[in-house]
DNA sequence: AGAAGTCGGTTGTATTTACAACGGGGGTGA
DNA sequence: TCACCCCCGTTGTAAATACAACCGACTTCT
């Protein structure tokens, strides 16, 4: 686990949380590591969530698959990232998402009702958890915001302008990487693959952006359109 | 504000916290009451969110614009529901989405930084309005991921059945009313308002349907088809 | 009663999208 | 080297949707 400290304690959860502090915390909170193989379900729709989970090393993604088969991909996982909080915190009997392994995935695993139920007797690094926790939940709730102005824009062109330069922003560099084969971008964006690859060829001819793979790059115009 | 005190005591906000307590405890996080006309904006896009609103009277809409003009309405707003919460917990400088009165509305507001410091000396109920802050905030983000489902799909009408369902199930009754007219009804599923009125059509004509004006009935065939 | 506004349905047309099928490039393993 | 597989672009066609326009029913206001 030393391995992962630096990690951890970066992590917005352990906001305000003194190195030193840190690990009688996990120990409060029961933190287990555990592996998965590549594709292995981390977590499995229909199940309760009792747990939070935080990305140590590989790739994962949360899915929620309809009656007719589409997966929409509701947002991909990276080292650093937590799970889980949302239907923990919600006592939710039966998660509606599953969440898998995109590569051999290492995850700790905090049992959420120690962070809840303040614990008086042993540390007292809980209220600063539960409000760091807060602070996370706003900000997936922000996420879940942006995604839902994505999949509301009327057309798979502005999805796709959406998605395009807020992970510019995220990337913070203009050829950036994307997370996301043709296909996962196009179950992000619920709409058909080869519709998507079509409108990006279109947009690619327009001279609005250029990609390879999963290298993409927004050119000059790329803003111009109104 | 008396007047009010049931309304407020139920709130999932004040899960567990006496109604004895709940007086000081307002008093604490400067609780203050405003009202607004009908159409007035509640939270305008832009400003930043400092306060976490309550709805005690009316109806109201969060509502997001796109670049093109079209109208997104994130979520219905009746009394008890909280909303601002998300913004202010996060941090964030500029509101994305605006909050609209539908009929005159009037709203309790509470200050944020107040509740998310917990004070020392004063109260000690803090520690329990900030873990119900957490339940909302879950909750909130379930519901968005019910949004996020809904919009994912690939179809006018199975947009439809969603809404319609999920509506049944949270109105409890089965020829039951939804807060949105038709125009704002297209607007929540973010589609054109014509096609939405076409497709509705045609659900009746199968039998899966019936409604008239707001009301709507889910009949025994809408739950066979696959 | 008449004017004006809102709401919701209908219709026609152009555009967009889904769906299915195909094919080429590149990687991998036998 | 060959066979196989995965990824992604391309194409054609059918279906779904957006958009604009129109119309009737109903309210409200004067």
């Amino acid at each position: 686990m030393e391995k992962y400290l630096e990690l951890i304690k970066e992590n917005a959860l352990f906001d305000n949380i003194k190195e030193k502090d840190l690990l009688s915390l996990l120990a409060c909170v029961r933190a287990k590591k555990k592996e998965f193989p590549k594709d292995a379900l981390i977590i499995l729709a229909g199940n309760e969530v009792r747990e939070i989970g935080l990305i140590l090393e590989g790739r994962g993604q949360i899915v929620e698959e309809d009656y007719h088969g589409h997966r929409n991909i509701l947002t991909h996982l990276a080292p650093g990232d937590v799970f889980g909080e949302v239907f923990a915190c919600a006592g939710v009997k039966s998660s509606p998402v599953s969440v898998v392994a995109e590569t051999p995935v290492k995850a700790l695993f905090l049992d959420f009702q120690r962070i809840s139920n303040v614990c008086e007797s042993a540390c007292r690094f809980h209220s600063q958890l539960i409000n760091n926790m807060l602070k996370v939940l706003a900000q997936k709730n922000i996420e879940n915001n942006r995604k839902i102005s994505c999949l509301g824009s009327r057309s798979i062109r502005s999805k796709v302008e959406i998605f395009l330069s807020s992970h510019m922003r995220k990337a913070g560099a203009n050829p950036f990487l994307i997370p996301y084969s043709r296909a996962d971008m196009a179950d992000y964006l619920c709409v058909d693959r080869s519709a998507l690859s079509f409108v990006l060829g279109e947009m690619r001819d327009a001279g609005l952006i250029n990609f390879q793979k999963n290298k993409f790059e927004l050119l000059p115009g790329f803003w111009d359109q109104e």
